[in-house]
DNA sequence: CGGCATCCGCGATGATACTG
DNA sequence: CAGTATCATCGCGGATGCCG
């Protein structure tokens, strides 16, 4: 988790700068966050729709820590009822791609693995 | 985890396949179990001394979860005292891109983040 | 609608000691 | 050298209920 005051992760923590994106997107649901996030801005409430099996507590936790992390953007309308639209930041969209590289491997490691195998 | 029987993922408990290898890496010294195996094969012991925090019951856990996975052979040889020597499997190997591009982003994201921050 | 407060279980990780 | 055995811990994530 980022420093309390700062909300930035510790510089000197780290033995290669590949340990930062696994303690950031290590959340059980961040994947799936983001990769909603990365198609279109999104609303509480749509985001959870597409998430049907995460609770509501948990989903609000996550998105919390990865706007700490700097991620993501809240946007909170002051309405009743209220509309708050979650968005990617510019470093977020930076890593869109490593999502879909991810994804490809995945494919790729399915076939493989999978080959003849009756599912 | 993979079946107990056939050490395969299943088919189709996935919504993504992205979700697969955020399985597969999530453990705790997953990313550095891969970044050193991709340098070169490495020994259990030579393993252990370039990750000095993890114990040996954990990183041989996570060792052999990962051979259960696929992403790493492991080659014992019957000596005294004993050799075994860990490597990456070939859709192993496929996954240090995507490593390398993690390492990226982290770096990316420290400099952003940290900019005008003292360590 | 979009949360927060509280309680709780369990699996992942850790410490320590021991062994073929 | 390359692990296993045992016990302790700890925090994530889930369930439920309430609120502005």
């Amino acid at each position: 988790m980022p420093d309390d005051r700062t909300n930035k992760v510790s510089c000197s923590n780290y033995t290669y700068e590949l340990e930062i994106p696994f303690e950031i997107f290590s959340g059980k649901w961040v994947p799936s966050i983001i990769w909603n996030l990365s198609k279109e801005d999104k609303r509480f409430g749509e985001l959870k729709k597409a998430m049907p099996k995460v609770t509501p507590k948990v989903l609000s936790q996550q998105l919390r820590m990865l706007e700490r992390y700097g991620i993501v953007n809240r946007k909170a309308y002051p309405e009743v009822p209220p509309v708050v639209v979650y968005s990617l930041t510019n470093i977020g969209k930076k890593a869109i791609p490593l999502f879909e590289n991810m994804n490809e491997w995945g494919a790729e490691y399915l076939e493989i693995r999978e080959t003849g195998y009756h599912c």
